[in-house]
RNA sequence: GGGCGAUUAGCUCAGGGGGAGAGCACUUCCUUGACACGGAAGGGGUCAGCAGUUCAAAUCUGCUAUCGCCCACCA
């Protein structure tokens, strides 16, 4: 039933609404695995706010999937949210003005303030969590919306989250399996370590931070009549923790004072002289002083050279209040430390820096610089180096060989484009570490550990108590290891809980598992599990596919998914980057509803694969107007064409017919083919340019005979116009799907693909007729307009001059050249070696 | 410092050894029986620069410049 006025208005709600009836996307678990396409869907952090770049990558997705899914294979496409971690921690404290205490006991009657007030009220550890719970629900009722408006094909019934039961049995089960298997490891050693956040930092989360600072001119005295030796830094503040200078083996300004000592400045600690190839002569003076620490330099060195650790920077950011031990020292120095205890690091470095220079042991001016320095990716000041003991997953970072076995794994899967492997390998190989997995947080998945105490109350960390896999997912601060009973808690002869959390990257880092319910659903897991695709975007290769990788490398020896379709940024109108601090995030309803959800994916799917992309309004216009082009198209069409709805290809005999529809077999084999290499920007962009020469030029080439009752006319519009809504089908889904139910029974999405062996008989005839006529017809048109005349305007008569191969073309076609045209009177064709096309026209009355 | 990518019309971008392309914007025209939420036609470019390979280079190679991003050891 075609509508008097075709319109796009309210497709959106009309086709959700009836696809989440009908199941249309609903997966049929009895397929098996070679039947199923699986997607890894990158679960979106709820916390956030929707944001144009989340419908650009999940909308290329989504065009996969629907591709796929008409290709024959049934479509796994679940839904996660991510709930877990720091970004959901903060936005709770936030929205309801609370703080974690963890000393606290559970409150059940707690309910938070309706305004959150200035002062954030402790609450307990599972208080704090049943708030996450809480506002992570609301949240994601504000993404399913926006996916369902914008009709991202995914089965809403198999979502997951990343904090719920699911999801902490999974990690909790993972990590014990990758414990006993000695893949996970904790150790005690110097940490990166966000102040603010109280918390240690994965090498994945860090980024460099071009900060202002001072070189400070230092004399450190020498000893047994030696010189004084001066060293830069930017750290002075970090005196009182030095435990050595260092230099380059040949650096020939230092090479006599190896093996010898000097004494730091204002402390009077001796410390010695030594070599080491890492020492830069071109950095400063050339020579460096090794402290406890300031830098990842200084842990390299420190572990190297097995100098002393001499801590002075506290976990708050604020040096100790005791200085460390220093052994023999000045006899004023605990009084000096006593003027820098307490202070933060920028204070103590104001403070020391006065009284260097009281003591003349400032040499020059400190000489302003900038330099990178490291910084939590949400932290706000820069990292300090602490020791402490933490859980790691090994990761290649310190073994050559498991790094070879990760490089090898990213060389077996198919990226998509494929320069984004390098990124892989670049991060790969620059690993410095292993993972550091535990997380000093209140919300996010427990490490599922005990520890025993001693008769004397001391914790016995290397023999952690682990719970049996049936009881996950387990909180070990209210749960209780086997053998024991809640009263040992905290008591001599009983046991602790594992106070940390795990990295919210331990628990991203099984989507695939957790998606296809790994342990908790085999008969699922079994028909989808390696997955085929993961979607994601450039920026969190090292931390999200890498860490992937990680764990289905040790636990299943395999890769996750066979292909990695990498997308690339959403820039703002004039091209920054969109960042909530710039205040330039555009959110995506406005301008679906605006424009429509079918023009809003057509500039996502303009945006090549991994290719930044800037907000265009101008692209989502092109795309409405396609849309609506769509709909008037399939109008004419199957206004002429009758109710065929199976046409004829028999009937099909008109050379300009049988050539038009191999083109378009051609289209058909070009489109599936990007497709299949997961450029849906290609097909569609091939599509979009067939369609609008259909429009132009079949279609009023066509037009006469078809009104006049063409069998071949009509089974030719019912052909294309079948093909062409299904090569838009995967990008355009709400219109195609409208068109097709004017004339089709059942959804558009779940028909097929169409195949070059549905145009079979038509690709091997002559594509050359129907460009030929339409090249005409063009210079009929143009003459009308260079004339300034209407295309009504009739045709007196036509020359057209021609070589031989265009005449031979173009004669099948010159009926309809002449109606569509309008040419009343005779027509000629003449030899020449260019096209060129005498138009007389009627005059004007 | 190492790596990846980009540089094509005023703007946004495709293309990838043999005619320089699309959309937007601009100009002119057309209310025609699918479409004014239209349509037709047109103007506009030293394909960043230099060198090389080739019968032929926007395209391949090398170098340079500029931009973006990733990585790297904060003295």
């Amino acid at each position: 039933m075609v509508p008097e006025k075709p319109s796009l208005d309210g497709l959106e709600d009309k086709w959700a609404a009836r696809w989440d009836a009908e199941g249309t996307y609903r997966f049929d678990r009895t397929k098996t695995r070679d039947e199923v396409y699986a997607i890894d869907t990158p679960p979106p952090t709820v916390s956030g706010s929707l944001h144009v770049g989340h419908v650009f990558s999940y909308t290329h997705t989504d065009a996969v999937a629907r591709f796929q899914r008409m290709r024959g294979r049934e479509v796994f496409y679940p839904m996660g949210w991510d709930d877990n971690g720091v970004p959901t921690e903060r936005r709770v404290q936030n929205y309801f003005g609370v703080r974690c205490d963890p000393s606290l006991p559970y409150d059940p009657g707690f309910t938070p303030p309706d305004k959150p007030g200035k002062q954030e009220i402790p609450i307990s550890r599972q208080n704090f969590v049943e708030l996450c719970d809480r506002l992570v629900v609301e949240d994601e009722q504000k993404f399913e919306e926006l996916w369902r408006t914008l009709g991202l094909s995914v089965d809403w019934s198999m979502t997951y989250t990343t904090i719920g039961d699911r999801a902490r049995r999974a990690s909790q089960r993972a990590f014990l399996r990758m414990l006993v298997r000695g893949e996970a490891y904790q150790s005690e050693a110097p940490t990166l370590w966000d102040v603010d956040f109280r918390m240690a930092v994965s090498q994945a989360e860090l980024e460099d931070r071009e900060l202002p600072g001072a070189y400070h001119g230092v004399r450190f005295a020498g000893t047994n009549g030696d010189g004084d030796i001066v060293i830069e830094t930017t750290r002075p503040e970090l005196i009182p923790a030095c435990v050595a200078l260092v230099a380059h083996p040949d650096d020939e300004r230092y090479s006599s004072r190896f093996g010898t000592s000097v004494t730091t400045p204002l402390f009077g600690v001796e410390v010695p002289v030594l070599p080491h190839a890492l020492a830069d002569p071109e950095k400063g003076s050339g020579i460096a002083m090794i402290c406890t620490f300031g830098d990842t330099t200084d842990v390299v060195w420190w572990r190297e050279l097995q100098l002393p650790t001499r801590t002075v920077m506290g976990r708050d950011g604020r040096l100790l209040a005791q200085p460390p031990d220093w052994g023999e020292a000045a006899p004023d120095a605990e009084t000096l430390y006593g003027e820098l205890a307490g202070k933060t690091a920028k204070q103590a470095q104001a403070r020391i820096v006065e009284l260097l220079d009281e003591h003349g042991e400032l040499v020059g001016a400190p000489k302003p610089i900038t330099h990178p320095v490291k910084f939590y990716e949400r932290g706000d000041r820069p990292l300090e180096i602490v020791s402490s003991r933490q859980w790691y997953i090994r990761n290649g970072g310190r073994d050559p060989e498991l790094r070879a076995a990760f490089l090898e794994r990213g060389r077996e899967l198919r990226w998509h484009p494929a320069h984004m492997r390098s990124r892989y390998e670049s991060w790969v190989e620059g690993l410095n570490s292993d993972w550091l997995i535990s997380r000093q947080r209140y919300f996010g998945v427990p490490f599922p550990l005990w520890y025993p105490l001693d008769a004397d109350g001391e914790v016995d960390y290397a023999h952690p108590l682990m719970p049996d896999e049936a009881r996950l997912p387990v909180d070990p601060t209210s749960d209780v290891p086997e053998g024991y009973t809640d009263d040992m808690r905290g008591k001599p002869g009983g046991f602790v809980a594992d106070p940390d959390v795990m990295d919210t990257w331990a628990t991203s880092s099984l989507t695939p598992e957790l998606a296809a319910g790994w342990e908790d659903d085999p008969d699922l897991f079994a028909r989808v599990f390696p997955m085929d695709l993961r979607p994601q975007a450039f920026e969190i290769i090292r931390t999200w596919l890498f860490s992937t990788i990680v764990r289905a490398h040790f636990e299943f020896d395999g890769l996750p998914w066979t292909d990695a379709a990498i997308s690339g940024w959403v820039l703002d109108p004039d091209r920054k980057k969109m960042s909530k601090s710039k205040g330039n995030v555009v959110t995506p309803m406005e301008p679906i509803r605006q424009f429509g959800a079918d023009a809003m994916r057509y500039w996502a799917a303009s945006g090549r694969p991994g290719v930044d992309t800037a907000v265009d309004e101008g692209q989502m216009k092109v795309g409405r107007r396609l849309a609506i082009k769509i709909l008037n198209a399939s109008k004419f069409a199957l206004g002429v064409m009758g109710d065929d709805g199976s046409p004829d290809s028999s009937t099909i005999t008109e050379p300009l017919d049988r050539s038009m529809l191999a083109s378009l077999a051609a289209l058909v084999a070009n489109a599936t083919t990007s497709f299949e290499g997961y450029d849906y920007a290609r097909a569609l962009d091939a599509t979009e340019r067939f369609f609008w020469g259909f429009c132009d030029d079949y279609l009023e080439l066509v037009k006469g005979r078809a009104y006049a009752g063409s069998d071949s006319a009509r089974a030719a519009l019912a052909t294309a116009l079948d093909a062409l809504l299904r090569l838009f089908a995967p990008h355009m889904p709400f219109v195609t799907e409208e068109v097709w139910s004017w004339w089709r029974e059942g959804s558009i999405h779940r028909t097929s693909w169409p195949s070059s062996d549905d145009l079979a008989a038509f690709a091997a005839d002559d594509v050359s007729v129907y460009p030929a006529g339409a090249a005409v017809l063009g210079e009929i048109r143009k003459a009308k307009s260079e004339a300034k005349r209407s295309m009504r305007t009739d045709v007196l008569s036509v020359v057209v001059h021609a070589p031989a191969e265009l005449r031979r073309a173009l004669e099948p076609a010159l009926d309809d050249v002449r109606g569509a045209g309008r040419v009343a009177g005779p027509t000629e064709l003449v030899e020449a070696a260019e096209l060129g096309v005498e138009v007389v026209l009627a005059d004007p009355e």
